[in-house]
RNA sequence: GCCUCUGUAGCUCAGUCGGUAGAGCAGAGGACUGAAAAUCCUCGUGUCGUUGGUUCAAUUCCGACCGGAGGCA
């Protein structure tokens, strides 16, 4: 089985400087694991690499789709695994970077078999019913037709409950029971992953914050003006970025931009808090703290720790 | 200076016809299998401003004092 090195994290803990670093150092690629940074034209709010920082290490899994396209965690496991192994034919290092958890976990684990695309139908049609009767009906529904899953998922999970469903309208096999196959399934990489974070959360939450007004200078307000006048439609997936959800309305209305940004800074601290949840989870993470820390030693650190020195 | 209102969780505020109190937000922890920066679950003891009085019992009633807001001078 492949090594494969991970460097993963809450936002705001330099990921990014370190993955080039180690780029740099291991003769490496970097492939991104970010949900968001998937979508073209959103480059400050997503803290994407800078344009130099591309032009010194090549870049995967950045600016695949426009933002009012489809993506899903599916694609990013297929994808990501065949630039990998180009990454790796080509004799170079691939090295993950990134703070979706859900994308790395179908990396490296891979998910439950397909079901056929039916174009979103079954998913709207048990949405609408959710609406129509509420979440505890659909619920119920669940519990027909695939009481595990109903017992492991709350009612007012809509969106997982809309999904186990459709899954059994999809393949007639309910998802606990797709659930049980997948787990047999051995992970396509030996992962080393190296998990940067704040000892102090305080720490955390003030980067954070700085790094904010850092995009409220770069013109996050301007990028995302720019972005609704191309008329991407508010609501899509790419709008649910933070950053963007939060200065959608005070672009369209012209108003208060202090209030969205202190929202952008709240989202942000408590999506930071969800990443530690993901990563903390996860079997066999080294964690190196960051503070005083620059991405030079933080990259010897990493490369000692894995036997890369 | 006088009058009125006000002081309860980090913040905004409920409430107790006298038996020591609870929501939202914030915060903390967790879940997560094709939307995931999404979605969801769990967690609330705090000198009820201070100090006297009445009372078996006061955060609650009364007085004084100290903050804050407004009004009249």
């Amino acid at each position: 089985m492949k090594e494969l090195l991970c460097v993963v994290g809450p936002t705001a803990t330099g990921k990014t400087a370190v993955a080039i670093e180690l780029a740099r150092r291991l003769n490496g690629e970097i492939v991104s694991c970010d949900s968001m940074q998937i979508y073209r034209g959103m480059d400050i709010g997503t803290a994407k690499a800078s344009a130099e920082e591309q032009a010194c290490v090549p870049h995967h899994m950045i600016d695949l789709v426009e933002p009012d396209e489809d993506y899903s965690a599916a694609r990013y496991a297929e994808e990501a695994a065949c630039v990998i192994e180009d990454i790796a034919a080509r004799g170079r290092h691939p090295i993950v970077a990134g703070g979706t958890g859900l994308y790395l976990r179908a990396l490296l684990y891979g998910l439950h078999d397909a079901a056929p695309d039916d174009g979103g139908q079954a998913r709207a049609q048990w949405r609408r019913y959710g609406e129509q009767h509420g979440p505890q009906a659909l619920h119920d529904e669940l519990t027909c037709v695939d009481p595990l899953s109903a017992r492991r998922l709350a009612p007012s999970d809509t969106r997982r409950v809309v999904r186990a469903l459709e899954v059994f309208t999809l393949t007639g096999v309910p998802l606990s029971e797709h659930h049980e196959r997948s787990k047999r399934q051995p992970p396509r990489y030996r992962a080393r992953m190296a998990g940067l974070c704040y000892a102090n959360r305080e720490t955390l939450y003030e980067t954070i914050d700085r790094r904010v007004q850092a995009m409220r200078a770069q013109g996050l307000a301007e990028e995302v003006r720019g972005l609704l006048s191309r008329g991407l439609s508010p609501e899509g997936t790419a709008m649910q970025a933070i950053g963007y959800k939060e200065l959608v309305g005070a672009v369209l209305a012209g108003g208060d931009f202090g209030e969205a940004y202190a929202q952008v800074m709240l989202s942000t601290r408590r999506y930071a808090k969800r990443q530690m949840t993901w990563f903390r989870a996860l079997p066999d993470v080294c964690w190196f703290e960051v503070e005083e820390q620059n991405p030079q030693s933080l990259s010897t650190k990493i490369m000692e720790k894995f036997g890369l020195l």
